[in-house]
DNA sequence: CTGTTAGCGCGTTCAA
DNA sequence: TTGAACGCGCTAACAG
């Protein structure tokens, strides 16, 4: 709003040209000892920091990033945000995020819109279905979260090491009819890759595999429990905590107590509602961070876009 | 990134100079429909728009609002942030989120940054413990939701309706033993207006008084109801969805089904949970829409900072 | 090592 | 009604 002081300031006030400002500003070298002391003095003294706009057009950044999330209520999703926040926060970045409510088109819109501002990157949290020539202008700039795709960095939650070692959990506490609750195949992660991790398991122990894939809501696991619900089920994998608090909800009202729940994810709700639960951390809070760094890296240029995998941590 | 057109080239392209390209953009009036139609075909056709870093520079704007939650995970506070969010992208701006956990410090921090960034304006999610002349500087650019405070814009719940519509209707069900639990009185809307407007409608019906205000998480609900539940209490008021969580995990755990729960605030989560309670709905999305367009108002000087309270709705 | 100069893309005069 | 010139705050190229 009011006249913020200059470079121009500065350097009057310290007795120095404007470019050597500009140069202790940006810590470059070729600046003596003494100059730099004293126009960091002068800095300090009237709390100046430079014009974000005026740098950015400049140096073609304005350090934005956007966070598109699914939902902003994702237990999940959530957690690794709020580790995501602080890293962009230290580095000078702002994070601006968005809700993508599952909506291809959605994501496509607001990828439009971003380009146009000339945003720095983008953390795209699980998503599938958005078209390829779309994606590809984001590649040295986009960092996948949940989700993996050839060419674009990613952090991803290792989803057949959670799914085997709650199985392991559960077969060492002497389960041998264990069902399993997901998410269909066409997401690949959640969906798919826990999936066949169950069946897995279940193969290599000669387990019979009662499972169901009604999606991610806990409407639906409430819903869809039963199916999988056989006379001599002792235990329930789900795919999610949040089929889980569906599918516990039906077990309560069944008064059913000889069913031992287990899920990925480990939220705060859950730990609460539920502690009886056996859970596996995906490593959300992790992943938020590895996911922020590596896209402040790829934006500098310090890095290539790579494929991260969180590891899975008993909770 | 690469070469973006500018308005030296739109100019160029359509054959006019400059300012007039600036004076389309802005409708601006002065320009012959002739011209103007001609400027936007050009502009359209290669999908020109303007960089903000340089508008900024100039009006000493660059449209970035900040959203200061308590926490990603509040429950309430993302049903506002969900519709906060549609009306600053339709009015091109960018809204950044902060999470402040309660930590009045962490807030001062954060809106010092924000300050040096020349931020456009700021909502700020329930907060006290905030020094008036930190708070004093953003006066015209900044909407507070939840609370409010002298010569501030505000959004606010109506508190004393909420409850004493939840009040009524337990009462017109023949409740008489209607405890409350709620969140202590230095949260002056949440805790002290909900607590006093049950006092109030207790005392005009008679009814005695029984509560206790341990906080607002799901532990603290679940680890006090116990002291507010006497033999011959029928019913229950959680001052908060989350209370009413935790209540209501105490209350299946002991089996007890004879008490009726009810909260302000219809979360999804509770909603699906636990149907059977009886919610009002404080408006938590009206609240979002109007807090974004209040404050975009005010920011291009087009209200004054204004005291809205959105009416309770049963739900 | 340091100051001077020239733009970056845009809005805003001020003449034409 | 329009265009040319200037400057916003900063960085980069070039002198000194």
């Amino acid at each position: 709003m009011q006249n913020r002081l200059t470079i121009k300031d500065i350097a009057r006030l310290s007795g120095v040209g404007k470019s050597t400002v500009s140069r202790v500003l940006n810590n470059e070298s070729g600046v003596s000892e003494r100059t730099r002391e004293r126009v960091e003095a002068v800095m300090q003294q009237h709390g100046f920091s430079p014009s974000r706009s005026a740098r950015a057009m400049r140096g073609q950044s304005d350090k934005v990033v956007a966070i598109i999330v699914t939902r902003l209520d994702s237990l999940s999703e959530n957690l690794a945000v709020q580790t995501m926040l602080p890293v962009f926060y230290e580095q000078g970045y702002d994070p601006i995020m968005i809700e993508s409510q599952f909506s291809p088109a959605m994501v496509e819109e607001h990828l439009g819109m971003l380009q146009r501002r000339n945003i720095d990157g983008v953390v795209l949290f699980g998503f599938t279905g958005i078209r390829a020539e779309i994606l590809a202008r984001w590649q040295p700039s986009l960092v996948l979260l949940a989700r993996e795709a050839k060419g674009f960095a990613s952090v991803c939650y290792d989803d057949e090491g959670a799914i085997q070692t709650l199985m392991q959990r559960l077969y060492d506490r002497g389960h041998r009819h264990i069902s399993y609750l997901g998410v269909p195949h066409h997401d690949v992660t959640t969906g798919q890759r826990r999936h066949q991790a169950w069946l897995t398991f279940c193969k290599q122990h000669e387990l019979a595999t009662v499972s169901a894939l009604p999606g991610l809501t806990m409407k639906q696991g409430y819903e869809h429990v039963a199916q999988v619900l056989m006379p001599e089920t002792t235990a329930l994998v789900c795919a999610t905590d949040t089929l889980a608090l569906g599918a516990s909800k039906y077990l309560q009202e069944q008064r059913i107590e000889s069913v031992q729940l287990a899920s990925v994810g480990n939220t705060p709700l859950i730990k609460f509602l539920h502690p009886e639960i056996v859970t596996v951390d995906p490593g959300y809070a992790e992943a938020g961070r590895r996911a922020a760094s590596q896209l402040i890296e790829q934006i500098n240029g310090r890095s290539e876009p790579q494929q991260i995998v969180i590891p899975a941590t008993l909770s």
